[in-house]
DNA sequence: CTTGACCTTCCAGCGACTGGAAGCCTTATC
DNA sequence: GATAAGGCTTCCAGTCGCTGGAAGGTCAAG
């Protein structure tokens, strides 16, 4: 299979998994031409990549998960540390997140947003 | 007032005070030796830049915010735009952090976390 | 006069791609 | 068999907002 119809498969760019090959998370096999040729298990670590990704683990994360999903003697604990401290990450950038909402939606909401210059926004950045 | 000096003032490291005048966001004053002087008014827009960005505007949302500031006869609709705008895009991202601690917190709750291999995060990453 | 702290510029790197250029390979059509 | 379109290859540069480090100039204290 070439890197197009693989990119259909995963759901992935092509020039993401370039991208992946080169910094060793895949390693497809190469026709004659020099073309990659993805085997079905390219395509399955392609996709466990793209779920890893989208849940926002990190590419070193995913290099992790990806030797422990291969490695069947792992223990199921490390893999739930590195979730759970993941998990843990998410949500403290979730709270700094809502901590900026919060004053943004309050400066918003006090601020007329006519044709006059006077402006809460302003005023609060500028003086804090 | 050196830049060691601006540093303590604004809570600004030196390097991303040299960044902010390397990209045209300040404009500090040079005494004879090379040194960056920095006068009250540099401070201020330092200031004004530091809690914009603690509010998560981007360096170029900050760049407008800056000459609203400075423009007088600006109107505050312009700034409120801005600024839901950029508040809306917190909101995606929440969301969408939130949806993958939905998610994540699930599969860490079902994994055993044991020394045995099996592991529900491996599996629901393997097979969706 | 020397030491050490501060300042200067410049270059490189982070994460995770993304865009684009230049050129080779394959497939379809004529 | 020629040609054109589309897909593939590599390589380089850019994104964003800094951050670290090297090499060297300046300044204040002892």
């Amino acid at each position: 299979m070439n890197i197009g119809a693989a990119a259909a498969r995963t759901g992935l760019p092509s020039k993401t998994i370039r991208y992946y090959e080169e910094i060793g998370l895949i390693r497809p096999a190469r026709g004659k031409s020099g073309y990659r040729d993805f085997a079905d298990a390219d395509i399955h670590k392609l996709a466990f990549l793209g779920r890893a990704r989208m849940l926002g683990f990190s590419i070193e994360d995913c290099r992790t998960l990806l030797g422990l999903y291969e490695d069947e003697s792992r223990s199921s604990s490390d893999v739930k540390r590195l979730a759970r401290s993941h998990l843990v990450q998410i949500e403290d950038k979730i709270a700094a997140l809502q901590s900026m909402q919060a004053t943004l939606s309050h400066l918003v909401e006090a601020c007329a947003g006519d044709e006059r210059p006077d402006c809460p926004i302003l005023r609060d950045l500028a003086d804090g």
